[in-house]
DNA sequence: CACTTACGTTAGCTTAAACTAACATATTGG
DNA sequence: CCAATATGTTAGTTTAAGCTAACGTAAGTG
């Protein structure tokens, strides 16, 4: 689930999980749509990114279409939700002590 | 809210997200907490951490309480939600698929 | 006020990760 | 099979991020 993070936390990266969120997209659509970043560092990107289990791969001809792996999140999403209940439970514990208070 | 991915994605920091997830601990029981990592080190990923607004820091006489700051995942908790909401999408538009065929 | 405790800060070094350039592979069309 | 297209791979370089050592600061203690 780290590897999941680390994968994320690159710009490149990152912009390129937004692109393949909806549609799948070619390798070299999403090298086009970088500025400054030339096709074998996209090409790097996208294999660390499916190493991760973050984006899913197939070939079609000499092409390689990239799309969104929902899964791969799902142990990540987790983790921030547990990271989340424990603002729930301060509130509750915060509303238990007041109710105390009120006795 | 990229901020928040990149001060998660070190393996000390990391760590230190969840020791101080329940209980809020002041700085140098953090550091004390790793072998190989020195008390500098730690001071300053809880800066990482604290700019990144995924800790909070309270001062206690000489000491400094850290504790996890839930809502400073906020973000990055909605973009996986919505990560995660692009698997139900599919399932849904296969499903259509399939009742299609049915019919 | 001097001393200690608990931390933070910074300049400079070190290392891991991203990038580039050149080459490799795999599929399609003629 | 040859050429073209689309993409991946790798060795070596560059750069960003973490670390260390030394110093700075602020609150409590005798």
């Amino acid at each position: 689930m780290f590897e999941t993070i680390q994968a994320m936390a690159e710009p490149t990266r990152f912009a390129i999980l937004q692109m393949v969120r909806r549609r799948e997209m070619p390798a070299g659509e999403i090298a086009l749509k970088f500025k400054a970043i030339t096709r074998p560092a996209v090409s790097q990107h996208l294999r660390v990114l499916k190493d991760a289990g973050l984006v899913s791969e197939r070939r079609q001809g000499t092409r390689r279409l990239y799309r969104l792996r929902p899964e791969g999140f799902g142990p990540l999403k987790n983790l921030l939700e547990d990271f989340w209940d424990s603002k729930l439970e301060r509130l509750k514990a915060a509303a238990e002590k007041q109710e105390k208070r009120r006795s």
